[in-house]
DNA sequence: GTTTAAAAAGTACGACCGTGCTAAAATCTA
DNA sequence: TAGATTTTAGCACGGTCGTACTTTTTAAAC
């Protein structure tokens, strides 16, 4: 790896915790370069506008959605189980210490009415994250985890919103408070879903 | 009505709307001044700062909310009729012509990071809505129409999040998909909670 | 180790940002 | 209608924004 996808490699990590820290409009690159530590001219090379930085911004943020949430939860047996543990991770990418909001919420938000490159990538890994969702609860279908007349693309919208749900949540909510919410909400959602839940919970 | 207060109320109007279209963070008393029409510091002789104008946006967009979505449900019959009317007056206001987002969602992205006087007037204004809501559910409860385990605190978390879900979801995904969703998801909110949702599900 | 290519810094530009201060214009009061 | 007051505009400031161009420094290739 050359030096300078090293270095591109760290802008888009700062880039990602700024942005889940400030917002993406915030993220300007002066002020990345600054909290990179080097010249805006340095870090401007990288990309040839911001909008390109935005957007491979993005992308990096999907690719390390997809590490931290998705591939991790690989590990874990088909199904209901594995569903479980990829919305366990989700949620904890909202960590205690470093909390900050979901880049995509971040960006469907600051660049909701901004036509253009951008959005249009935004609006891309958002129904691809939609659709990996989608399969996830089409597989515990398969494995009769999840009743038969289970839509799939439905429940992954109720899994979106109520993880939309706790984040806006946290802020004028005690934390306890929301977290009982959101906990209770997800049991409703498996309860509602799952074949066997009685036997599951207990 | 002076003329002060006349303009200011137009000053307000606009910036409402172009909040709701571009988001909080956009609307600079520059760009704010040229949408309604008058010079730079003419409008900001209305208010001292930046700061205390996002807080009476904020404030102007409260008394919004409750003119537009709680007051006319009034005029519904108490209880769930009534719960319904607000839901649906609220997921409107995402009107189809005029559509942006909520002012308090956009608001609540564009603050979180940065403490300070407009985010803990934003946190005061989410914390209302909300125990308006478990207010208008508690209601409901009274008038025997959901049933008494109901948790009005957490059936409003589940209210909101759920036009959460809506809002942000109507970007990626085509129109009739998020509406159906939408529509199914609050069925099965109130078949949870409704006493005898049969019957006014047919 | 020297040449060549890549990466980073330097500098400058026009545009917009929020915010003072002062002058003009419009509105209200008597 | 005259005077007092409020409302608006004009102008200037320091600052940040994105971006273009040039130069210097650093890494890669031979």
């Amino acid at each position: 790896m050359s030096k300078g996808e090293a270095t591109k490699l760290t802008i888009l990590d700062t880039a990602l915790r700024l942005v889940r820290k400030l917002g993406f409009e915030a993220v300007s690159i002066n002020q990345l370069a600054k909290a990179v530590g080097m010249s805006k001219s340095g870090l401007f090379a990288h990309f040839n506008s911001k909008e390109s930085m935005h957007i491979m911004i993005l992308d990096y943020a999907a690719e390390s959605f997809s590490k931290k949430i998705f591939a991790p939860a690989l590990k874990v047996q088909r199904g209901e189980p594995r569903l479980r543990a990829i919305i366990e991770n989700w949620v904890n990418w909202y960590g205690k210490q470093d909390r900050g909001s979901c880049p995509f919420v971040a960006a469907a938000v600051d660049y909701d009415a901004k036509p253009g490159q951008v959005k249009d990538r935004l609006q891309f890994h958002l129904r691809t994250l939609m659709s990996s969702i989608s399969r996830s609860v089409q597989i515990a279908k398969d494995e009769n985890h999840f009743h038969d007349k289970t839509d799939p693309d439905k429940a992954a919208y109720e899994i979106y919103s109520m993880i939309l749900g706790y984040r806006v949540y946290r802020g004028p909510i005690a934390e306890e408070r929301s977290d009982e919410f959101f906990q209770s909400a997800l049991d409703d959602f498996f309860e509602k879903y799952s074949n066997n839940s009685k036997a599951k919970e207990s």
